[in-house]
DNA sequence: CTCAGTGTTCAGTG
DNA sequence: TCACTGAACACTGA
């Protein structure tokens, strides 16, 4: 489930498991889809021998400063995840990349749909994929005149702009909904009709929707039960917010949408 | 067996 | 050229 906050929570994970050792040997699996641009020999060959410094993180991409460049990166697409363990036998399933360090502790790369991807960058901030992300709303959330003047530029529904990453970077299809349904905003909406005060609460709800999620490690048992995530999934026949009102569901943005009509004025 | 799916890209349209 | 839409991608699991 990787969104902002569950990538962000990965890489604090691998930070706190990892950082400051010497990663002593680089296992790997042939895949021409996952490596992007790259062998996965060669990306064996860059890591091995070197020192993690730190991880960052912008939108849904992740990547490990090392002691010597170029550095991986890594999107998760769908499926992707990274595993922190220490016995070789709990090596994941569908693993791509696994990464030995000098205290034993083991960091695998595993994608069972293969939609994610592994890259090299000498400058990861500096070159695409990253270079052309929108913000990232925990690490810089603009202020009002910047969501103002982006929105009225644009005449897609709000919940395609949400999903767009050169937008909102790491937002994806469970926080957009999420955001809108707690701004009281319908996911049709033009971008460009949006209220003042709506954008407002779009804003102010994203903040605290990401910062949130993430303050929690990505923990779903601690969401706010008046959330529009627990009651979402399935799209069960009959399915009810928090206070039992009826969850619509629909295609917008190219993109299965839960809202609830009850609180989400349906557009003019 | 069929279909949906927490993401991105690219061809096609207006 | 730009903004936008929808299909395709690849695979698992319901």
């Amino acid at each position: 489930m990787p969104e902002l906050p569950e990538v962000e929570t990965a890489r604090r994970d691998v930070e706190r498991a990892a950082c400051g050792h010497r990663i002593s040997r680089v296992s790997t699996v042939d895949d021409t889809i996952v490596y992007e641009g790259v062998r996965a020999d060669a990306v064996a060959a860059a890591l091995t021998g070197r020192t993690l410094v730190g991880l960052d993180r912008h939108g849904k991409h992740l990547w490990m400063k090392l002691d010597r460049r170029p550095w991986p990166m890594f999107h998760f697409g769908m499926t992707g995840w990274l595993h922190v363990y220490r016995e070789e036998k709990d090596r994941p399933r569908f693993w791509k990349i696994e990464l030995l360090f000098d205290h034993g502790v083991r960091v695998a790369y595993r994608d069972p749909r293969r939609l994610g991807r592994i890259r090299l960058r000498h400058d990861p901030p500096g070159e695409p994929p990253v270079s052309e992300l929108g913000f990232d709303p925990v690490l810089n959330l603009p202020g009002l005149a910047f969501f103002k003047a982006q929105l009225a530029r644009r005449k897609a529904p709000i919940k395609a702009v949400l999903l767009d990453q050169s937008f909102s970077a790491g937002v994806g299809n469970w926080i957009a909904d999420e955001v809108l349904y707690q701004a009281r905003i319908h996911p049709a909406r033009r971008a460009d009709t949006l209220s003042g005060a709506e954008i407002a609460r779009l804003r102010a709800k994203l903040d605290c929707i990401v910062t949130h999620a993430v303050k929690v490690g990505s923990d779903e048992a601690h969401f706010p039960r008046t959330w529009l995530f627990h009651y979402r999934w399935g799209k069960t026949k009959g399915a009810v917010d928090g206070r039992c009102r009826p969850i619509s569901f629909g295609q917008i943005g190219g993109r299965t949408t839960a809202w609830v009509e009850a609180v989400q004025a349906r557009p003019r």
